[in-house]
DNA sequence: CTAGGGTTAG
């Protein structure tokens, strides 16, 4: 007890107390003697003589502390022969000063002591790889990895499983994966952490289908191999298979940690699925997760990806600790919801909290100023992010530049914008202004446009069909047909519209057409009886949006079925009367669902939100938050 | 005394 708190207030000189005196070590005073901090082998050749002046045992001096002040110093020979004198067992000194140099900010430490033990021909032992291997590991040093690997064969430590693993993470971790390959088809034994291993740099490479190989027909499977499979999923794009791996999870009556309720929030958050998230939330606090950072900074995502603003203040509200990262999301999910000038008036909180903003901070800024037209407000931010913070521009902080001026409706200024940028724009630059284009009705811009577009991105969908409503909008038929005809001829076809809806944890998925739900009939029979509702509310099919040559009345079945329709309507009938639906699209909503979704709402009265490739709508007693601009 | 997940945007 004493001892820690007097080594608190030590001070870099040797304390009076230490001085030469007349009285004899007794155990207490001896015990006082390893309080010594010394902070270089000068100090502490000084002090060892006073130990030997004053017939103190050598033992006095803590043998780890002169391990790790002389390790790195010509003195380490000198440090050497003390410590062979005080400590029992050398190797273990110099491994757990190894240790602390592997997990300090300077891991390199380790690397160099490791070569001092080897040419002062220090006895080295199993873990002193193993914390060898921890730093190359930290460094990503794959050549340090291969200088490892021959010191396990040459000690003989091949059937050390531990080695093993660490070495193929090693492998793994600094991009040589032939040589991992080579070391795991090789390993004797293999244990769940070399599958886990493996699975992991899998689902890093993108090859989620062979992760799930592995994961399927590994022989034993722990928490962590749930959870590393359950994030490839959600970073493979693949939320739905990571909500179901996650109930099968549970079915196994494994219990969830931290990660894998990042993992499984995540999920949620891409699926829009908040009830499920909602018991994750509850899991996770009665579980004491909730002073977990990055749980709760999961959690507001989740919340705000599922248009829960009230729910994410709650979280944030609660928060021990905030991180650049907490704040950073609120401020997009108020600016994705139409409340920019609360974003802005966070950003000042945060600023006086002493947060520093990072580059995603100011993507948050500039989206609040571009959804309320704060156009000055938003040239100011881009200003002060690189000369106030230091923060260089990226791409998409570039692209948010020419979505604020073109939204206001400045777009000969956005394309001067593009033109001055230090960067080479890319499609979303170009596309942004086409977006521009289309609300503000510039079809000489947007011709220019995409030309750029169609050099450099040619295959995506979206543009061609923004550029052919354009022109169907100014009633030029000819050159609305001309682009349809491009896009044929390129081969690109138009993304299927999908929409998804969370139902008592399960969530179902309907693309455009979509009959092959179980509840089609039904869906159908309640679609029906809304539509006469709707109609006598005035509702008027608008197949402007149907880019099909095809016979109207064919296109108003085609309108009928778009997938957000299907998905809503479902939510309708299997949910309680006035419960909120939440639908996510994977793009925008059209404007006649848009139209439709708004009757809708009064009709049922209901929330609908629906969360589409931008932002969110929220339907209610007739009126969207968007107020019809998006 | 040793090995294997995690957060904001695009």
């Amino acid at each position: 007890m004493s001892r820690c708190a007097l080594l608190l207030t030590s001070s870099s000189t040797v304390p009076e107390t230490h001085q030469p005196n007349s009285r004899k070590p007794t155990p207490e005073t001896l015990e006082n003697t390893l309080l010594y901090t010394f902070k270089s082998p000068f100090e502490l050749k000084q002090i060892h003589a006073q130990i030997i002046k004053t017939n103190t045992p050598t033992s006095a001096l803590r043998p780890s502390h002169v391990a790790s002040v002389c390790a790195l110093t010509p003195s380490f020979p000198y440090a050497r022969k003390i410590i062979q004198l005080t400590a029992n067992h050398e190797t273990d000194i110099w491994n757990s000063c190894l240790k602390d140099f592997s997990e300090s900010d300077s891991p390199n430490d380790a690397v160099r002591l490791f070569n001092r033990l080897c040419t002062y021909g220090v006895c080295l032992n199993a873990f002193t790889l193993t914390f060898l291997i921890k730093a190359c590991t930290k460094l990503s040093d794959g050549l340090g990895g291969r200088i490892v690997h021959g010191f396990i064969e040459k000690l003989g430590f091949q059937s050390n499983l531990f080695l093993q693993n660490s070495l193929v993470h090693l492998y793994v971790v600094s991009g040589e994966v032939d040589n991992a390959r080579q070391l795991f088809d090789k390993m004797p034994d293999r244990d769940v952490v070399t599958w886990n291993i493996m699975i992991k740099h899998l689902v890093k490479r993108g090859d989620v289908d062979e992760a799930y190989g592995l994961f399927a027909t590994m022989p034993e499977r722990n928490v962590r191999s749930w959870t590393s499979m359950i994030m490839g999923f959600v970073r493979g794009g693949r939320p739905k298979d990571a909500i179901e791996l996650f109930t099968r999870m549970e079915e196994e009556r494994l219990c969830p940690n931290e990660v894998t309720v990042v993992a499984v929030l995540a999920a949620c958050a891409d699926l829009c699925a908040l009830d499920l998230g909602k018991k994750i939330h509850e899991f996770s606090n009665r579980s004491g997760f909730k002073r977990n950072v990055r749980v709760c900074n999961t959690l507001l995502d989740m919340y705000i990806k599922c248009g829960c603003l009230e729910a994410a203040c709650g979280v944030f509200e609660e928060m021990e600790n905030r991180t650049v990262v907490s704040w950073s999301a609120m401020i997009q999910g108020l600016a994705t919801n139409g409340k920019g000038e609360e974003a802005l008036t966070l950003f000042s909180k945060m600023i006086q909290s002493q947060i520093k903003p990072n580059e995603v901070t100011f993507i948050g800024l500039l989206h609040a100023c571009s959804h309320m037209g704060m156009v000055n407000a938003g040239r100011e931010y881009f200003a002060s992010m690189s000369r106030d913070y230091g923060i260089v521009p990226q791409i998409e902080h570039y692209g948010c530049m020419v979505d604020l001026l073109s939204r206001a409706g400045l777009l000969k200024e956005a394309r001067e914008f593009i033109k001055n940028m230090h960067i080479k724009p890319n499609g979303v630059v170009w596309g942004t202004l086409l977006g521009g284009c289309r609300v503000h009705k510039n079809i000489e811009l947007a011709e220019e446009a995409i030309k750029h577009l169609l050099e450099l991105d040619p295959l995506n969908d979206g543009y061609y069909i923004v550029l052919s409503n354009i022109y169907a909008e100014a009633k030029r038929w000819e050159d609305a047909a001309r682009v349809r005809k491009l896009m044929r001829e390129n081969g690109v076809k138009k993304t299927p519209g999908s929409s998804s809806i969370s139902v008592n944890s399960v969530v179902h998925e309907f693309v455009a057409g979509d009959e092959t739900h179980p509840q089609t009939e039904a869906i159908q029979e309640r679609w029906e009886e809304l539509l006469e509702e709707m109609r006598i509310k005035g509702y008027v099919p608008n197949t402007s949006v149907v880019l099909l040559d095809i016979e109207e009345s064919e296109k108003v079945r085609f309108l009928f079925r778009h997938s957000e329709k299907l998905a809503i309507v479902f939510g309708l009938i299997s949910t309680a009367n006035g419960t909120p639906i939440r639908v996510m699209k994977n793009l925008r909503v059209c404007e006649d669902c848009h139209a439709a979704l708004k009757l809708i709402s009064e009709i049922v009265d209901r929330e609908i939100v629906v969360r589409d490739r931008n932002r969110f709508h929220c339907f209610k007693n007739g009126a969207c938050s968007c107020k019809d601009f998006w």
